[in-house]
DNA sequence: AAGACGAAAGTGGTTGA
DNA sequence: TCAACAACTTTCGTCTT
């Protein structure tokens, strides 16, 4: 991963940085915070890393996209004349489509653009990666297409795009994250987001907790150790039968509150519950059944009882 | 005083009759 | 369409550090 260009890491000062374009993250090697923030804005320089990582796509004029209404190309069914060639078969389809041109110029249209610049803004806010918005836009357009935004308000259904979007390219943005972006309601992003995918039957697996991890590890200050360590129990954790049914989320929370406490960064719960978005009862439930399926009740009672003892940092694992 | 823990009641969504 | 149900939240009291 080369040309990451001059930017350093706030705490460390390393260079060494790492753009983890799958999770829309710069990730520092060093010590692991993600640098970007998901309230800076860095929409350019996000450009900049894509194409400097050898992405082909941007490098011939406007390429096609779902964020534009009409996927950028601005054409419009030609007149008769162009079809003389044609036998009656495809006329007749060209026909179809020019009338179905006019439909959609008229009446989705506006919806449509008004609905593709709020999904701009909401993308580049919480910082997603343009594959997100692309795959946004093309869901949102079915749904227009399909009629499926009729009573509802565009901006609660493009947050509820985004939000399904998101879960299908495994980059985890919480329901709060995309609700504190977009000022709409949990609640109504939730619904249009199960309608959406209802109606357009999207299938979308169940969202890994794992995916959670690094992002709430690095706001939380927890240096590597401890992260691949929640990543551990996470997995033990979901090898059981801990994850049915429970939201990945408090699952995800849990598992960083336990590693804090095995590694030695002790984080409140109330910390954690604050940037995962659940409270700390649900944290604590999801804390006592792993514990208690992993058998790590004893090495936690040793952890806090060495800390009633001395402070001796001897600890090995 | 702050954090951890847990009980009890409430909320919104899913499911099955 | 309604009731039962599970997961999660809110609130609050108690214990621990």
């Amino acid at each position: 991963m080369v040309g990451e260009n001059v930017r350093k890491c706030p705490e460390c000062g390393s260079t060494n940085l790492y753009n983890n374009k799958d999770k829309g993250e710069i990730v520092c090697r060093s010590c692991g915070l993600v640098i970007d923030g998901r309230n800076i804005s860095l929409g350019k320089e996000w450009r900049d890393f894509e194409e400097s990582e050898g992405s082909e796509m941007r490098r011939t004029g406007a390429p096609t996209t779902y964020t534009k209404f009409d996927m950028g190309l601005g054409t419009s069914i030609g007149s008769e004349s162009d079809s003389f060639s044609l036998d009656k078969k495809q006329r007749y389809k060209l026909q179809r489509l020019k009338r179905w041109q006019k439909r959609l110029s008229t009446v989705m249209e506006k919806n449509l653009k008004i609905a593709l610049g709020e999904l701009r803004r909401l993308a580049s806010y919480l910082n997603l990666p343009t594959a997100i918005e692309e795959e946004s836009g093309k869901i949102y357009t079915e749904a227009v297409q399909k009629n499926l935004v009729r009573g509802r308000s565009i901006e609660s259904v493009v947050a509820g795009v985004v939000y399904a979007a998101c879960r299908r390219q495994n980059i985890p943005r919480t329901l709060d994250e995309i609700s504190e972006a977009s000022g709409i309601d949990k609640k109504e992003i939730g619904r249009s987001y199960r309608y959406i995918t209802r109606e357009l039957k999207i299938k979308i697996l169940p969202s890994n907790p794992v995916d959670y991890i690094s992002r709430f590890a690095s706001v939380l200050n927890y240096g590597p150790e401890t992260q691949s360590r929640g990543v551990d129990i996470l997995s033990k954790a979901l090898t059981l039968d801990l994850t049915s049914g429970r939201g990945p989320i408090g699952i995800a929370a849990a598992a960083l509150y336990i590693a804090g406490l095995l590694e030695g960064e002790r984080r409140t719960q109330r910390d954690i519950s604050e940037v995962s978005g659940v409270t700390e009862v649900t944290i604590r439930n999801r804390y006592k059944e792993i514990i208690t399926k992993l058998g790590l009740e004893d090495e936690i009672k040793k952890i806090k009882s060495k800390k009633e003892d001395d402070s001796d940092d001897n600890s090995d694992f």
